[in-house]
DNA sequence: TTTGATCTCCGCCTTAAGGCGGAGACGGAA
DNA sequence: TTCCGTCTCCGCCTTAAGGCGGAGATCAAA
């Protein structure tokens, strides 16, 4: 048996595939066993292959990263295998950070990192170091802090103001469709105000739209 | 002079940039002359390199993909001289396909395109027929309905309150940051209210949040 | 030079917004 | 039953917002 470190990239884009394949391949200690184009496909192939390290997107169409990390681990679990999981993600998606960790990643890096950075991360993946890279520090502690976004605490007639408000619209309008008088509506938004802690309806319009709250779009 | 295709690489990904250049380095009309990890660095190796087709990442910090490209292609005008700026960018972002047009974007093409399909585009962008991938017909249907946004017609000043009104800012707190007077700022707001057509701040915030004119985030 | 666009600021006025306090109705949990 | 959360609505009050009209300064284009 060889120790070369076993390695299966899954993620749909074909020229990063090739970028990491091609580099990884100049690496004595680390061979490439497979790609995979999607979750479902790095699913099948991580079952068959029993990398030592795979390398997975968190953005792909069929199933994302997080579903195919979550599958993976739980069914390794039950056989004592065990893959480390190095999520590899856009810096765009650092929100994504702690729920790919909760489904068992067990790295993360950013697709800007450098090439060597990768190997190193592997290499320290197979020898039981996790890397964390990026604002993923921070974005743990600032999420540790937060907890519950603040909107799960609206009731649900306080969470459809919101929604309202994040259309744009004015408590006349919002009392209009939601057939309640204007009073009621100052009412929600004031207790809206005072969960969300912020000072006016346009901060609550900004919130809801930033969070995606506005069902439409 | 020799008549093989220059291409300039511009992407925050580093793996991206290797896939590519190590792919079409193989590919005998194309030269790889350049890479670029940010917008910034891109317009600079743009307008010092003069590569006949630039490949260009959308989502970057420093400066993005359409910033960039509207910078090249104004720059290039004058100078008459012309590099097609082909934007290649994940599915997710499609919603920038529009804006990434508008600012003088030749081709689109998804990250998840085939490495042929990418030096067909290449090829293609050279003999100056562009190429559309994904959904982007259709979404250049729907939006062509839309005309010209309205913030277009927004001046400078009127722009930046904009933003601070997307950012969610009381016109006391915009004040501030532009360091002009209160009333300075009503009165810009008034002009953007009535240039979109809108009734109220609120609107406006929601109206920036949709059309991702914040700068932040 | 004249003109037009832009940025800056003023006063006056009306109204929507939001805080504060109170209250009745209802339904589920203790 | 009592208690609590939620939804509904009221009055009173203060202030931010926004419309309307006017105006001086600057700067670039005609």
């Amino acid at each position: 048996m060889d120790n070369r470190i076993r390695v299966l990239i899954v993620d749909d884009h074909e020229m990063v595939r090739m970028g990491l394949s091609a580099y990884l391949s100049t690496e004595d200690e680390i061979d490439v066993v497979g790609e995979a184009s999607n979750g479902k496909e790095g699913v099948e192939m991580a079952l068959a292959l029993r990398p030592h390290v795979i390398l997975m997107d968190l953005v792909m169409d069929e199933m994302n990263g997080i579903e195919a990390t979550k599958l993976i681990t739980e069914s390794f679990s039950k056989m004592s295998w065990d893959s480390k999981i190095i999520i590899l993600t856009s810096f765009i998606e650092e929100d994504k950070v702690m729920p790919a960790l909760d489904a068992g990643a067990f790295s993360y890096l950013l697709k800007t990192s450098k090439a060597e950075d990768i190997v190193r991360a592997i290499k320290k993946a197979r020898e039981g170091e996790s890397t964390l890279e990026g604002k993923v520090g921070q974005v743990m502690l600032a999420n540790s802090r937060k907890k519950t976004a603040k909107h799960e605490t609206l009731t649900e007639r306080e969470m459809e103001v919101l929604k309202e408000i994040g259309k744009g619209k004015t408590n006349k309008e919002i009392a209009e469709t939601l057939f309640i008088g204007v009073k009621t509506v100052k009412t929600h938004v004031s207790n809206v105000l005072s969960k969300l802690e912020l000072e006016d309806r346009t901060k609550v319009a900004v919130y809801a739209n930033k969070h995606h709250l506005t069902d439409d779009m």
